[in-house]
DNA sequence: AAATTCACATACAGACCTGTATCTGAGTGC
DNA sequence: GCACTCAGATACAGGTCTGTATGTGAATTT
C-alpha cells in the first residue's frame, strides 16, 4: 500500500516521537541525541530537523501526544476499565515512571513543557478524583467535600511509591500502590464518620 | 591561616562536590560538564581530575556525602527541630528536589548509586517513623502494628506533593505537604480506633 | 509527461566535551 | 635548605553534538 505524502510525513513524525520516548526513558532527555534518536526510528538527522525545530520542540510535542493519547484511550472507560488499563501499563512501569519524570525536570526548566505537564497532570487527578468519588459511592458513603484535595493525595502517593519501589524493590511490594490508595480511602471514611459522630 | 596539603585538598573537594550539586540541580546531571562543576568552584579541569576518577564516581561521591551530612545534622534532634530543620531548608525545596530526582533518575541506569540513594531513603523513612511515632505518643494512641508502611507511605506522599506542587503551584498550596500528612496521621487513627469497636 | 515541490539524506563547519600527558610550584621529609 | 612529592594548571588529541547548506528522488501539479 502506497501512502500520499502527508501520511508519510506523519508516520515519520509518529516514529521519531516513539523513539524519542524510548531514548528518553532510557538515558534521559540530555543524554539522547538527536542522532540516535533519528537513528532508532530509522531515519537520519535530516529526517527529524524536517520534522522538528530542535529537541526542545520534539519534547513539547512528545509531551502533547501522550497527554492526547491517554485522553483518548482512558475517556468514557469505567472506573474498572481505567484501572485495568493502568495495570495493563504496569508491565513498563518503570520505563514510562522514568520518562515521566524526566519530562517533569525538563519542564522545572523550560515554561512550555511545564504547561504541557500541569494539562497532563490536571487530567491524571482528575481521573483520580472520579475513581475516588466511585469508590466512595459504593461503600455507601457520601464523597467527602475535599474530595479534590483527596485526589491529589492519592495521584501525589501512588507517583511518590513508585518511586521509592524502584530505590528499594524490596521494601515496597509490587501490591503497595494498590493498599495504599485503599487504605487512604477506608481511613478517610473513618475520619469522616468520627467527625459525624463529633 | 595556611592549610596543609590533606586540608587543602579536602577543601577543593568539598567546593567541588558543592558547586557539582548546584548544577546537577541548575541543568541535570548529564547537561553539567566536569568543565562547569570545575568552574564554578572556582577551579580547573584538572583539579576535577585528581580528584575523581569521572563525573559518575563524584555522583556517588556527592550522594555519600550528603548522606552523611543529613545523619550528622538530624542525629540525635528532637521531633520539634527536625521539622524546623526541614522548614529551614524548604526555602530552596525545588532545588533540592530536583537534584534528588536527577540523582533517582541517574540511578536508574548504575547500580552503585542505586544502593548509595537506599541508604539515603531508608534513613528518611526511617526518621518519617520515629516522627510518626511520636505524634501517635501525644495523641495518647498505640502506635499502630503497620507503621512501617505508614512511614513509607508519609514520605512518598511528601515527594510525591511536591512534584505536584512545583508543576503547578495553584492547585497545591504551600501547606499542602504537612497538612497531607497530618490529616494521614489522624485518618490512621480515626480507622484504628474504628477496627478496635470491630 | 514535464515542471515543481518538498521530505528526507548527505556533507560540512563550529562548538563543546572527555580523558590523558605534561608541566609547575607550593608543601613535606630528610 | 635541598630534594622530593603531588595537587592542580595547561595543552592536546579524539570523539560527539548541533544546526545549516546542499543534494536527490518520489509524489504532486499542471
Amino acid at each position: 500500500m502506497r501512502l500520499s505524502r502527508v501520511e508519510k510525513q506523519a508516520q515519520t513524525r509518529g516514529r521519531l516521537l516513539e523513539a524519542a520516548g524510548e531514548l528518553f526513558a532510557e538515558r534521559g532527555v540530555n543524554g539522547a541525541s538527536v542522532e540516535q534518536i533519528a537513528e532508532r526510528a530509522g531515519y537520519s538527522r535530516g529526517a527529524f530537523y524536517s520534522n522538528f525545530e530542535d529537541k526542545a520542540e520534539l519534547v513539547v510535542a512528545l509531551l502533547q501526544e501522550r497527554t492526547r493519547r491517554e485522553h483518548n484511550e482512558v475517556k468514557g472507560l469505567s472506573w474498572e476499565r481505567v484501572r485495568a488499563w493502568n495495570r495493563s501499563r504496569a508491565r513498563n512501569v518503570t520505563e514510562w515512571l522514568a520518562l515521566r519524570t524526566e519530562l517533569w525536570l525538563y519542564s522545572l526548566r523550560d515554561g512550555r513543557v511545564r504547561r504541557q505537564l500541569a494539562e497532563r497532570e490536571r487530567f491524571s487527578r482528575n481521573a483520580h478524583q472520579q475513581g475516588l468519588a466511585e469508590v466512595f459511592r459504593r461503600a455507601g458513603v457520601q464523597p467527602p467535600a475535599d474530595i479534590e484535595f483527596l485526589a491529589v493525595i492519592a495521584h501525589a502517593l501512588e507517583d511518590g511509591l513508585l518511586i521509592q519501589r524502584a530505590i528499594t524493590p524490596e521494601d515496597v511490594r509490587d501490591e503497595a500502590v494498590v493498599d495504599a490508595v485503599e487504605l487512604l480511602c477506608r481511613s478517610w471514611i473513618a475520619l469522616g464518620e468520627k467527625q459525624k459522630r463529633g
